[in-house]
DNA sequence: GTCTATATACTGATAGAC
DNA sequence: GTCTATCAGTATATAGAC
């Protein structure tokens, strides 16, 4: 009766799977047979669980863009911290956040290529409703608020991204690589800030 | 006797083809028959031309990947320019560059990340021998010649990455959105500007 | 619920006519 | 060189035994 490893359902071991080999290889790449091996289970399983690869999919992929978008919306949607300080937050809590899930970003950009309508508009408007919007618009109206917020984002998330090209620079490998991108965490505020006081 | 477009050799018009399917859709996504509509030729024709669906791709990829890195490090080793001048020819040449070919970087580091091997170390070094290292190291010693030249990468690139992402707000939408990007050919160098000459 | 076996459809590649 | 027809291999999905 005691609670074991096993414990966890079928049904959640195809989904962890589904996570790990779809994120890796993207929808096309991805076999049913190859999350079936990752899970350890039989192939029949999943059609039993999912009824499609399809809808599968469609699963794993609301909840990553949910763990993509998800998290920055609600960093620079908090009413109770300065902008300073979301920029801060921003840069701590979302590299450490892609550091652990590395495949995350290409995963969610090439799918939403892939099929736009995947993307909701829904999260685009809390972005533009977010506190950290109102309180950029505050300190510097002057400063095109997409530009400032595609910037962090653009220092933040696509350091991620590059990394197989980076890494295969000698002073870049693995664990270079991830004290390379933590340095980043305390740098970046820096850099905005010297934008922010500049002009 | 007259030239005509006619005249493309039918090789060449598998071979753009497959420039515009394989960059969109990346090697998995692709079918072969997609690129013979696309070419509108038969299907056998690839093959005759080609030998395979790889052998094809690695044609495409080999120059997809010389454009992507080939004019950053002309742009990066180039003996003649400033520094200041050389922020600005990557943010105005590569910018248009990315604008006319929206699909090459996700390509691009999608294939390098389901592949490593294709990406080779011939290329990091030629980056990290480029006279733009050297003059940075000469001017700002101090500051990190890796962060310097990946922010620089990352606010060019990543815009263009995020884009579909990006065009789904209403003001950002086509045309809007290409307004967009060229204004940043002005703004990067002066963003770049003001972190050189902080502290 | 889980397995084996198999149906059905798709994809890359080739044989052979023209 | 280019086409039609088709093969062989692989992928998703399901039927049916246990």
């Amino acid at each position: 009766m005691e609670k074991k490893e096993k414990d966890i359902s079928t049904e959640e071991k195809i989904k962890e799977a589904a996570r790990i080999v779809f994120t890796k290889k993207g929808f096309s790449a991805t076999r049913t047979r190859d999350i079936a091996e990752e899970a350890g289970l039989n192939l029949a399983l999943l059609n039993y669980y999912f009824r499609s690869k399809e809808k599968l999919f469609h699963i794993i992929m609301e909840e990553k863009f949910e763990q993509f978008f998800g998290m920055i919306i609600r960093l620079l949607d908090d009413e109770s911290t300065s902008l300073e300080k979301k920029v801060t937050a921003v840069a701590n809590d979302y590299i450490d956040m892609l550091l652990a899930n590395p495949d995350l970003p290409i995963f969610v950009l090439s799918e939403i290529k892939n099929n736009p309508a995947l993307f909701s508009d829904r999260i685009s408007s809390r972005l533009l409703k977010s506190v950290f919007f109102r309180q950029l618009n505050e300190v510097r109206p002057d400063i095109n608020v997409f530009h400032f917020i595609l910037n962090l984002l653009s220092m933040i998330i696509f350091p991620i991204l590059a990394q197989p090209v980076i890494s295969q620079i000698d002073a870049m490998k693995d664990k270079k690589f991830k004290k390379f991108i933590i340095e980043r965490k305390k740098l970046i505020p820096i850099w905005f800030n010297s934008i922010l006081n500049t002009k």
